[in-house]
DNA sequence: ATACCGATGGACT
DNA sequence: GTCCATCGGTATA
């Protein structure tokens, strides 16, 4: 990604759209693995009432990360379990990001399959996406332009192949069409085997 | 201080 | 389909 903020500026339901072909590397450990955004999610700022940073709860240590720039990491623990990764967009102070639940893996799936410790999908979900690269809270606000995270440019996704959906878990706002995913691509969450 | 609960995933009926 | 691990953030007091 020759220029990742300015990709990432904007709405950032738009950056999601985006963000559907682009490519995480990771270099965590020292081992590569890597894999094709196929599904985002959008969180959009203060007034999406569904956002770590909706109005209702304002700026605090756990989404501070949110208000920072775009192209770094937003990364949180859900469930006393899971990491979850998402790109922040738009300003600095907007407090967007946009969620990656599921990757098609593209290089290192044995290194993937070691840090999952189990049979199955190696990067389909936000938590086994997490695992599979070794992210943890240790990337909070990594920039992604540089090792061991990085975000690069991919084939774009023609509109044609792009699905729409509300977000996947959430109680507020479920109707808003903010998740994006690759129509019939296997990697997506949910995604029947 | 303490109670509640979640942007999930795995085990199980 | 149901159950629940596990813990930091947030709300309430």
């Amino acid at each position: 990604m020759l220029d990742l903020p300015g990709m990432l500026a904007g709405p950032a339901e738009g950056a999601a759209r985006r963000l559907l072909g682009a490519v995480l590397l990771s270099s965590v450990g020292g081992d590569q693995a890597a894999g094709r955004i196929v599904e985002v999610e959008a969180y959009t700022g203060p007034h999406d009432p569904a956002s770590h940073a909706a109005a209702r709860i304002g700026r605090t240590a756990r989404n501070d990360a949110m208000f920072g720039e775009a192209g770094t990491a937003y990364v949180y623990r859900i469930y006393g379990r899971h990491w979850c990764l998402n790109v922040v967009t738009g300003a600095v102070g907007e407090a967007a990001a946009v969620l990656i639940r599921a990757l098609e893996p593209v290089d290192g799936e044995e290194v993937m399959a070691r840090r999952r410790g189990r049979r199955g999908p190696l990067a389909s979900g936000p938590g086994r996406l997490a695992e599979a690269l070794g992210v943890d809270l240790s990337l909070n606000r990594h920039d992604l332009r540089q090792p061991p995270l990085q975000l690069r440019a991919g084939l774009s996704v023609p509109d044609q192949d792009v699905g729409v959906s509300g977000r996947v878990g959430i109680r507020e706002a479920r109707d808003w069409p903010l998740r994006f995913f690759i129509r019939g691509n296997p990697h997506v969450s949910g995604t029947p085997r």
